[in-house]
DNA sequence: AATGAATGAGCATTCATTCAT
DNA sequence: CATGAATGAATGCTCATTCAT
């Protein structure tokens, strides 16, 4: 009954409810990526927004919604830069930073979303994660074709694994990330270096 | 009391008290890795002993330091193989294959214990995590000294932070230790060279 | 104040709000009688009447008083039938088919009000329950002396107890009303001479 | 697991777990009986028994289940004792007369279970309610065989529908059943010989 | 060494009710 | 007239923990 009301709401920019939804998807955020899922309450997420606990379900049908739609609002626009990066016509080194740099960024612009993604996102019921696997799959594709690319236009090594390499950046990326997330001291752009610098060039001296 | 008791018997190699404290941090780790700290309950994992749940507190004074404990023995070995490896006179190249070869075997012997340790730890209140703080501060050490020496024979590329490829390495093989755990079929060898690979010689082809 | 309104409009007939207010009545009856008083949610009574749940306050001020008015809707009718059953001058067997008829149409055409007049007015408050037990004794009473009358008229046996035997009657067209709401298939004027043959002459053949 | 415990305990007549599970069952009758399933809390049966809220949930594992176990419970004997009143040998007038005792006195005798049952058992889920209907369907059953042998053998009128004055006497065992719930100081055996009087030989004078 | 029984605090969720608009 | 939004108290249920035996 929310749910019809929500898509015309949520067509309109400005709509009120759409607006609080936001803030109650930010605020379940940054609580699951404190506490996760299960150590996290309701009373937690209500407080975080500012109302009370039993207001939290005009928001969410049930702290399982919350997650979900938490690690669904994770995803989209980190897939959605993904798909604007790889269209750009650039050479591959420039194209690997620009991809380490949004996936750091989006760490560092405080989406919590992202962590409780990576940490979480195995909480919820298969049912539930149907359409955060498929983003998933999405920007793992994405990345494997930017270096299959690499690879035809030799750029890349022509003996590495590209499903393999896409899983690693995406470890290192995550790994810094959850860095970057619990150390605000961190340099952001020293990060994106450093790791771009690893993935391009490894860690041997050239001979 | 039981603490002193357990100390005595914890010295003879095959007390039966020492031998069911394993079993039962075995199967603590394996419910908590796969349910989280949060999301296991101690009945789910004095069911996988196939006690009762009060039983369970023969073994564990509390929830939380079954946690430590499972967190503390994931991490043991694992310092204890890579001390092993430093001490160790060889080549660059071959000490970190040992060193992702320790990693992610240790993964794939079904110790849970390690994951529970990456994904678990951060839930255990500070003055749970001293012992676990050090022993993963020795590891980095180690890892960042073999890097060290790597720059300073001249294997290593002297441009590279030490700390942030440590770091790095350890995200890596995190992330496919992960991928080891959950999905069975994947070759350990084949995913250990894949790893030293890109950590030693990164994507680009060489010119 | 909503109060003061309502008695000036209900004075014009056709007045809108008596209108929808009696529309609220049966939903609220129809919700009430399939899910029982506790069982049944504000929000499903303003769903059977496709409005939403605080609009629902416009017409009940709370949800026991919507309990009482249905049970008072329930009951007004059936009481009037009642009435106009006993002054009108027949042979007893006439009067009690009449009777039967009367207690059991109600319940077919979808009185669900009866229904819930029967199962949940004791969820009631005792305050809230004085016109209900007003017009139950009506029933009774009037019933009772339709018997008294029998009995003077040498119809009805003169050993029977009025009381006990008008109690029974209603007993007996209670659970015939509900298997009648309970399934649409039976036949109403089979039932109605069926309980009316069982009150006039019990089942032993005559010797 | 408790489950498995409980049917090698119930063997054991006066097994702890199995005696405390009947004053669980009876004092959930009470509660159900007097405010209705989803007025009743469970903190009002632990209350009934004398324990903790959360303690209850040793005997149930559910407040669903504790209806259907007090349904249950409300027609075992209920059915038991029906069954043994028709094998034995008798005249139809005092058969009527103990079913009829024995349907009242199972009332009298404070068994809550069966008002239970009788109004409260439509909101248990269809698939709690199997084993409740076919106890329901073996009553019915047999007291439609008693009513088949009356007219076998003359007792009764040929032309009662034996189905239907099952149902009857049902509904009048039912509602003075009630009375004598409600009111303690209605008299059970005149009660009895006023129902089982009506139910033989109806209202109307024998002319 | 283990268990059955109980506890009590905590939690997700529901729901009657209110009220500004 | 009607609604969207919020509230706060209640409720079913879970679970870590305790303890006598």
């Amino acid at each position: 009954m929310r749910y019809m009301a929500t898509d015309i709401q949520q067509s309109r920019e400005g709509s009120k409810y759409a607006c609080k939804k936001l803030v109650a998807i930010e605020a379940a955020a940054r609580v699951f990526a404190d506490k996760g899922f299960h150590g996290a309450t309701t009373q937690d997420i209500a407080a975080e927004m500012g109302i009370q606990q039993g207001s939290l379900y005009y928001y969410f049908n049930s702290k399982e919604q919350a997650l979900q739609e938490v690690c669904e609002y994770g995803l989209e626009n980190y897939v959605a830069c993904m798909a604007k990066i790889c269209v750009k016509d650039q050479p591959f080194e420039a194209k690997m930073l620009a991809i380490v740099t949004s996936h750091l960024s989006h760490y560092r612009r405080q989406h919590s979303a992202m962590k409780v993604h990576n940490d979480q996102r195995l909480y919820l019921p298969v049912e539930r994660r149907v359409r955060i696997k498929k983003l998933g799959s999405q920007y793992r594709d994405l990345l494997e074709k930017v270096l299959q690319v690499g690879i035809e236009t030799g750029a890349l090594r022509a003996d590495i694994d590209t499903h393999f390499i896409a899983y690693s950046i995406i470890g290192i990326c995550n790994a810094w990330g959850a860095n970057l997330i619990r150390d605000g001291e961190l340099d952001l752009s020293e990060t994106i270096e450093h790791c771009s610098d690893l993935i391009l060039y490894g860690t041997l001296s050239i001979k």
